[in-house]
DNA sequence: ACAAAACTACGATAAAAATCGTAGTTGCGC
DNA sequence: GCGCAACTACGATTTTTATCGTAGTTTTGT
């Protein structure tokens, strides 16, 4: 083994930060503050101490631009969704994707287009199992 | 107001608790910790602690049975999952519930019957759309 | 050059959750 | 009636996460 995974998922303050991250690219502290703050109000070196942890455990990295540090994510988006979300369906749902696809549905139905997409998706699935 | 609602979600050790007594009825604290001792050695006394907690917060209710009380959930099963549902969504997919649901099939993709079951339910959605 | 502004570093504290140990109570078998 | 096993009560501690205050450093404007 060579680079320490940080296998920890990331909290859910953690996890604002990386959103921000993924959506908008490197970032500074101040950027990260500025936008949290908007949301919930929170003190600057709170952020700044929070990313600086997670430097610490892998899940950022930062260069340096001028006097300030420039922040990005290094854990993916996709993994990291994947990894909370096999946790969440296993302990919310006992492990059946069926059962949270559908209530999922059921309370935040998705507009026409998307729910074609979806069947769309469904049948690429189905295909996808017969070799 | 009345009753004060217990308006706080659950942790992941009170998820544990409340998923065994949904499946299984109401049980005596023995019988939640020799469940959960199984999948990760804990303490009695932890087991008692955490419910006598649930209990001051609402989410449990209790009857004395001889000696030993036992402990039934208050809080429905559904109501919980969708509260909790419905945060995992906003923090972790920003509320798309359309990428949750096609990452979850993508990772943990339930067989052709449960597919096709999905299918169905969707077109119920669809329908259910237009009056 | 130097003071104010902009940032970072980091210890300390607070808050929340999980865990455990000890003491006390109740019921049962003998 | 007594002692032991079975339970409950509950304070205390530990662990994890979140939050903040203070001090120190680098830039920049003047």
């Amino acid at each position: 083994m060579k680079n320490k995974k940080s296998n920890t998922a990331p909290t859910a303050s953690e996890l604002s930060i990386l959103q921000l991250l993924w959506s908008k690219g490197p970032l500074s502290v101040k950027d990260v503050h500025e936008a949290l703050d908007q949301e919930k109000p929170v003190v600057y070196t709170t952020v700044l101490k929070t990313m600086q942890v997670m430097m610490e455990r892998g899940m950022l990295d930062r260069t340096s631009e001028g006097r300030k540090h420039i922040y990005r994510a290094v854990i993916a988006q996709t993994d990291t969704q994947d990894k909370l979300l096999g946790s969440f369906l296993d302990k919310t749902f006992g492990g059946s994707a069926k059962k949270l696809v559908m209530r999922a549905l059921g309370q935040h139905t998705p507009d026409a287009a998307e729910l074609e997409e979806l069947k769309a998706y469904i049948d690429s699935l189905e295909t996808k199992k017969k070799p």
